[in-house]
DNA sequence: GAAATAAAAGACTTTTATATCTTATTATAT
DNA sequence: ATATAATAAGATATAAAAGTCTTTTATTTC
């Protein structure tokens, strides 16, 4: 469904959300640590999340990834369309480069309602929202291992 | 979301489905031209299929592939699991092995109603209630090239 | 300003998935 | 018998994804 590195990329960011409360710095190496990501591939997928302004970073000494209260405005779904692309939300189910509306493959229009559905999924989360529910330990956080 | 070659082997499957009413033979090489699927990946995927008894095969001249009125009753599920696995049907959204109702990760919940729905979709499509209206052209099959 | 820290960047390797090709065997219709 | 077409196994190639390593750059702290 996702690729291995946006699934890595979710647990950061769901990481950095749960410790990262008004702007606290976290270091890659503890995110990579905690969540089991090989060090430099982690770094890398933080790279391009901070290129998107999805996080932020500073460098230096006691530097790390943090969230703003804009960076909070994300959803998962743009970590997902950060990593992976826009695909899993908008591709046909067979993989046909040709499947829309006009045109559609037999299955086009069953599962363009799951896709909305996934869309929404992911959309839904925003990480402001979200991250009450994180800290409140609404939801599990331990075992992102 | 879906491997290529489950996407190639969902097309073979509809392909033969509207080209096969009454255990009509479709061969390998007629699907994987009018599909674009290079023979011999064709011909591997549907040994899989057949082997799984989803597909119905015919050696020798005028042989093929066919579907009976036992093959007609399985679903685009039962394509996918042949190929793909159970996976996509079931697994955390995270990646995560330990994830369950028990210890569920932070988006659990959530995506257990995506997965659900995406079990559904695969599953709602059974081959003899599909074939009818494929037939009636109710649905387009001209190009899933 | 020097040292330490940590992100940024990019080159590189390994692994896995996908795709292609070759060569045979088996079954069956004519 | 012969031709046809699925079955089977395996070698090879290509591409994409995942993972590793090294160097550079920016920043803080002392």
């Amino acid at each position: 469904m996702l690729s291995k590195s946006c699934e890595y990329a979710l647990k950061s960011i769901l990481y950095i959300t749960k410790h990262s409360k008004n702007e606290v710095r976290v270091g890659a190496k503890n995110i990579s640590d905690d969540l089991g990501i090989p060090y430099h591939f982690a770094a890398k997928l933080l790279q391009i999340l901070a290129k998107a302004d999805i996080i932020s970073s500073q460098k230096g000494p006691n530097g790390g990834f943090f969230l703003t209260e804009e960076n909070l405005k994300h959803s998962l779904a743009d970590v997902v369309r950060a990593i992976d692309g826009n695909g899993i939300f908008v591709n046909c189910i067979l993989g046909l480069k040709t499947c829309s509306e006009i045109r559609p493959c037999p299955l086009h229009v069953e599962f363009q309602d799951i896709k909305k559905k996934i869309t929404r999924g992911f959309e839904d989360t925003r990480l402001d929202e979200f991250q009450e529910k994180l800290l409140s330990g609404d939801y599990y956080l331990s075992n992102l291992k």
